[in-house]
DNA sequence: CGGGTTTTCGCCTTAGAAGCGAAAACAGGG
DNA sequence: CCCTGTTTTCGCTTCTAAGGCGAAAACCCG
């Protein structure tokens, strides 16, 4: 369960109470029961941490079965990616801590090779679709939205050049309203939202394709 | 296991000899092993099919967990992409066969949901990723090539531009050596390579991102 | 050698993303 | 109230990858 706080992609870990690996930070996370899926299996065991409504996405990463991932009983795990806005602050249990994905502690199994694929994947979709709606709250300004990218991605990312391609991708619509200035004054922010808070990808796929049919065939010029 | 088979995206199946679904086709698989983890256990299933070696290319797909998906006894199963050359044609046992993927038999369980996940799969990585290679034999012309990606593709790719844009990425390399044009005579064709026959990501995730530091960088100002 | 065929190459256009500077809109102080 | 500093936004330009198209290249056959 990934959520960009302070400034930095931050993960949701628990810390061991029993053996093995004792005392160590591992990912949330629990058996599959008889009459669920496996992600209504995550979803359950995360609405021990934070309400279940403020987890804006969730999507499978991989299996993680290596015979010897885990000392003793064998283990195979599937590995979830489980985004939480920036503007939710769930209150946690005692076991439970939110840390800095660059810099973890000492993390239990192969779970820090997880977070790992979790960043990546994010990261990822964070390019090719609408996917930054589930980092984001339901409505912002293009700067605190650059910030969230910025966290997330793990370099600078330009606000104009932001707020031109998703709003070419027509993924962004403003709101209308603007945000107060900081207390260093400047321009009022415009506030803006995600035109859909599912899962939407813009096809970066469209390579080898010819046009589509809709666009006008342009005419043959002879020398 | 898919394959280009006589210009079309073919997929192995298997017969089912016992219920449930008895004589649906299904795809190969089985338990996994106490000492082996899933990508192993699927290619110890596959070989009984076909030649290891064969096997240019695997991995994972998603999990497949509803609680309802077999009859009977709980099955989670873990689905894969596999992908074999179009330059070799396996000896299969008796129960097996190759299938078109558009136009698939009626299939066991939710196997036809898994081959479609495959193939969306297979189209998406054609795409941004070499793996052409894992469709294609080691040595090729552009017009093979162009067959093999409009078959997996499922529309008509331009030889030209597959040429342009696979060398541009770095991806072919020419051998040097031509082939014999066929019956109708023609410019021969020259042969190409693939420059790496594991899988490479040809980022298409450069979005948001300012550009590398190696090239002539216009004084950067970032707010 | 000329016609038919297939491949390859060069030049141009299109589309999306990034660079850059200036205008717009606010706060605060003199 | 104007001036300065700050932040946001907008418009124009540039860059890069992909796609269109026709001509040249290289072969076969009669």
């Amino acid at each position: 369960m990934l959520q960009v706080r302070s400034g930095s992609l931050q993960v949701l870990l628990w810390q061991r109470a029993l053996d093995p690996d004792k005392g160590r930070w591992a990912l949330p996370g629990g058996r599959l029961g008889p009459t669920e899926d496996v992600e209504g299996s995550i979803r359950r065991q995360l609405a021990e941490k934070v309400d279940v409504r403020q987890l804006t996405h969730v999507e499978q990463l991989a299996v993680f079965s290596a015979p010897d991932r885990v000392p003793g009983e064998r283990v195979v795990a599937t590995a979830f990616l489980g985004l939480v806005p920036c503007d939710v602050d769930p209150v946690l249990p005692e076991d439970t801590a939110w840390h800095s994905v660059a810099g973890l502690p000492e993390s239990a199994f192969d779970h820090a090779a997880i977070v790992e694929r979790a960043r990546d994947r994010l990261r990822a979709k964070l390019s090719y679709t609408n996917l930054g709606f589930a980092l984001a709250g339901r409505e912002f300004t293009v700067s605190t939205l650059r910030e969230l990218y910025s966290a997330a991605l793990g370099y600078r990312v330009s606000a104009t050049n932001l707020q031109r391609v998703l709003s070419r991708r027509g993924l962004l619509e403003p709101t209308g309203s603007t945000a107060p200035p900081g207390p260093s004054g400047g321009r009022p922010a415009a506030l803006f939202r995600f035109a859909a808070r599912g899962l939407q990808v813009t096809d970066p796929f469209a390579v080898f394709r010819p046009p589509p049919a809709d666009r006008p065939a342009r005419a043959a010029r002879w020398p």
